[in-house]
DNA sequence: TTGATAGGCAAGTAGCGACTTGCCTATAGT
DNA sequence: ACTATAGGCAAGTCGCTACTTGCCTATCAA
């Protein structure tokens, strides 16, 4: 649903999250934790990136593989291209 | 801030106000607070409609144009263009 | 001037959503 | 078998936000 890609994109960590899968792809868990730390000074648990990870994951904005006992997560941007031409009128002058 | 624009979007009344603005800009409240209800069946106050077109307008996506004790509002798509080809990398492919 | 229309301001309420805490499961290494 | 690592589940707290209610201002028509 458009629904669930808009309320996902709405929460500021988790467009952090996409920003870090757009760099690379199929990080798991604790590889976007530190690295929200580390790059960002985000301090959130470990809990906290589960739920937005599943909630980016309903979204359909990111597909999840798990591999043993890791789960690797990579970023989806089909959703993305639906969602916002739904305002932008055909005959909208494209940048030249 | 693209943070307005991704918060404005992420009600789905919001959303639909766009709906409306896109079919016909220069609406006013009380036009759009009609529309809402007689198309969509929503049971929304005018306040609640108005609350709404003040977020709509400080994200950027609605300017407003006040013409004796009337205010029309029109639709702004430019910020959308913005937000989304954030994560769209650039060798993504298009459809052929 | 009076009444009706179009809109604004402010406070209060209720529900959702982000985050934490605590505990549990499963896989990998030694 | 035992320990450490990677992740999941569930309940609880807290703040934000959508919405309402009540009242006020401004413009137009008679």
């Amino acid at each position: 649903m458009a629904e669930d890609v808009f309320k996902a994109l709405a929460d500021p960590t988790r467009r952090r999250i996409l920003d870090e899968l757009v760099e690379r792809d199929g990080q798991t868990l604790f590889e976007i934790c530190t690295r929200l730390v580390t790059k960002h000074g985000l301090g959130l648990s470990r809990q906290a990136i589960s739920q937005h990870l599943a909630v980016l994951e309903s979204a359909g904005l990111v597909h999840s593989r798990r591999q043993g006992r890791y789960k690797f997560h990579d970023l989806n941007t089909e959703p993305l291209e639906r969602i916002v031409t739904r305002w932008l009128k055909p005959d909208t002058p494209e940048a030249p």
